[in-house]
DNA sequence: TATGGAGCTTCCAGTAACTGGAGGGTCAAG
DNA sequence: CTTGACCCTCCAGTTACTGGAAGCTCCATA
């Protein structure tokens, strides 16, 4: 398989699994013409990439769970490990941006939205608090 | 105030502060000695410039928010178009990190963790579905 | 057989918003 | 006069790609 057939049927981009085999998570064969000559493993470990980066699993991670993947020894609380990290961090990007939300929504409600300048939304970034010196 | 006053009275890092300058967010003076020198009026637009990104709001929509600030003429419709924008965005990524968590959850609590190789989740991961040409 | 277009190659640069570090000047206290 | 805390600039690295230029290769059609 040439590299648009992989990426057709994996859902990447030609250009991200070149870039894939730059940081060596995938080593195609190359054809006479110079052209990467894809193997159903490939396309296999591929989909499993495209998979988990679909999860939110970093590159790294990635290169990890591919790796647990083909250790035949591996345990499988190596990677529960990593999922339970995963979802830790996931969390707390979700917390962090309801609580953004919360205060967006808020001054979003409060902004009348029209042709005169006063805005809630300004003013409340202005808003004089977050200066230790002013505390004491 | 030296950059270091405005560091610890704006809670932004110096390095931060500096990359500001760099990229036209703030025009601080100099003093003979090369350092910078800061205003009251830096300070504040600091200020406002880490509560904006601390909602999230990116330095371009941050650079534009300033000028607002600063523009008599402004109208309120054209800030509440910006963070309802915003806030759209927030939705979107809350969605999106919550449908992963929702997969991954499910996937941890399937996985036993144990010393065994058998898991779950590198076996949702290597599953035979997203490619299209096994669906004919 | 020529040619045209799709598909492949490499390499370089850019994205967002910083962050770290090297190498070196400045200032105030002891 | 030295020491340590500041400050300066400039360069490189981060994440995970993405876009684009310049240039092969392959195949089908005129």
């Amino acid at each position: 398989m040439n590299i648009g057939d992989v990426a057709r049927r994996s859902g990447l981009p030609a250009k991200t699994i070149r870039y894939y085999e730059d940081i060596g998570l995938i080593r195609p064969k190359r054809s006479e013409n110079g052209y990467r000559s894809f193997r159903e493993s490939d396309l296999h470990k591929l989909a499993f990439l495209g998979r988990a980066r679909a999860l939110g699993f970093t590159i790294e991670d990635c290169r990890t769970l591919v790796a647990l993947y083909e250790d035949e020894a591996r345990e499988s609380a190596q990677v529960k490990h990593i999922a339970e990290e995963h979802l830790r961090q996931i969390d707390d990007k979700i917390a962090q941006l309801q609580s953004m939300r919360a205060t967006l929504d808020k001054l979003v409600h409060a902004c009348a939205g029209d042709h005169r300048p006063d805005c809630p939304i300004l003013e409340d970034l202005a808003q004089e608090t977050s200066d230790p010196a002013t505390c004491e």
